[in-house]
DNA sequence: TTACCTGCAAAGAGTTTGCAGGTAG
DNA sequence: CTACCTGCAAACTCTTTGCAGGTAA
């Protein structure tokens, strides 16, 4: 069962142990072919739906947390109460319908921006991220 | 007094009276040159030193989002548990110092963007922001 | 066994809301 | 006067933490 071994690899690289309820969650996340974008909610649901086995909150949010910690997954820059979590972990950008709540990816290099300002001194850049808001056409 | 029929009539365009409290949030908010980037936990802090007249969080909020709805300032899209708000509401960018928590505008013209991919079916852009992530250099 | 993990529930942080008394028009 | 506004505190939402019983190694 290869595919077991690349979860339970997920879970040891990220410093946890590989239960029942974590790996449930590392196949929601990683067993795509798609990038997957959510919150902690939506993940909850899609849990509640998918296994059989609960998995608490508590759970979610230090499985997330220490996927995100490893790199596994990316934090998204987004006004509002909710934190999205995207499994892209590569440099790109998002276009994001604020009517759906839901955010596509653009990849980095359909993007280019050919001048930046001079960075503050003492500081340098770590990343750049755009974000274009896109509602429905008239 | 000019000044004061300045912000008397910023807060009557919002729908709002103008009340003692409103008009110290309004005068902290609009009597600078610069932009000014704020969350309502740091506006709080300020009325507590610049006024003599106590202001409640109630006000702060409801007075800070009828300037928003009225398009007198813009929230930034961040990440993380506070909301950002923002004095300058021209279309512009943002350098973001995470370890110092705070902003520098980016004015439109020092970035251009040469190429986009093309908008989802039925949707339309309507705005295109960019975050300059900064931190120290090595 | 031992150390880590689980679900639960309580605690925190930021924001919103309900209310009784106060103020602008 | 009337409608709106105020501060306070309670309520809400999302996230984090503490704990007693359970599980991986």
């Amino acid at each position: 069962m290869d595919q077991l071994k690349f979860h339970v690899d997920k879970l040891r690289s990220s410093g946890l142990r590989p239960t029942k309820q974590r790996l449930a969650i590392s196949k929601i996340l990683f067993d795509r072919k798609k990038t997957f974008h959510f919150t902690i909610e939506k993940l909850k649901k899609i849990t509640e739906k998918e296994s059989k086995d609960q998995v608490s909150v508590a759970t979610l949010y230090n499985t997330v947390h220490a996927f995100k910690e490893k790199g596994y997954l990316k934090e998204i820059s987004l006004k509002g109460n909710k934190t999205f979590f995207d499994t892209n972990t590569t440099h790109h950008h998002h276009f994001y319908d604020e009517d759906m709540s839901q955010l596509v990816d653009i990849e980095n290099k359909n993007i280019s921006i050919n001048s930046l300002p001079k960075t503050p001194s003492g500081k340098k850049i770590k990343s750049v991220e755009v974000l274009v808001k896109i509602e429905d056409a008239k």
